[in-house]
DNA sequence: TCAATATATCCGCACAGGCGGATAAGCTCA
DNA sequence: TGAGCTTATCCGCCTGTGCGGATATATTGA
């Protein structure tokens, strides 16, 4: 219950949704998103600290970056959420501008800065 | 966006929760939801006033009581989202808690107060 | 070991919004 | 109209958390 309500919390900001809605095409590194969101690094960095604490995201280290992806949700409520996400939020337009940039950044830049 | 993040922050707070889960078994006045929520009157008024403010349910006047109900969603995400609502949040042991709190009190007080 | 890079955390500041008691407003009935 | 309910709003207080620049930490390669 109280873990339901935080669980909403983590959405109940613009750039953590977008956070979420990049990483539903797989896994990113804090530069990916910084790129694409254009804010700065403590602001991306906080909001992931964030997701990873409330369960939503898992974040790997590869040499020197930080690779984060959407965890395996633990329970049923949260499976279905993150299902329902999946399907509807690209259908924002604010998320599709993203994942072009996305697509754009990753065409153009294969490595960070 | 802003309104999709505004949305799920409805949801990030646990006595919203909870009034929410409570209006799935139809239009509740506000004494109602005083008698099993066991939280001051000022507060369920608050809370519902942003559940009002934020789409989610909707306020009749019925002589001196005002009834409140779930809203008719008006995004598809957010109908699914109600949708999810009404499966899973019955499922909380909280939420059981607080609907059979409900039955008790229909059953024994046809009136506020 | 030192420089460079990527990321996390710290800091101070600002504001939204939580709380619940007190008060105002709306409605009804005698 | 005024008493009695019910509900909404106001108030002061307080915590959480947003922000982004500055700093600390971790890793790699020269």
């Amino acid at each position: 219950m109280q873990t339901t309500a935080q669980f909403f919390k983590a959405l109940s900001e613009e750039p953590r949704l977008r956070i979420l809605a990049l990483l539903l095409n797989g896994e990113l590194c804090v530069c990916d998103l910084m790129a694409v969101l254009q804010l700065p690094q403590s602001t991306i960095s906080r909001h992931l600290a964030y997701l990873r604490n409330t369960g939503w995201v898992k974040g790997r280290r590869r040499e020197v970056w930080m690779y984060y992806r959407l965890a395996e949700m633990e329970t049923p409520l949260a499976r279905e959420l993150l299902e329902l996400l999946n399907r509807k939020l690209p259908e924002l337009p604010e998320i599709q501008q993203d994942n072009t940039k996305l697509q754009d950044f990753r065409r153009t830049n294969k490595q960070c800065a």
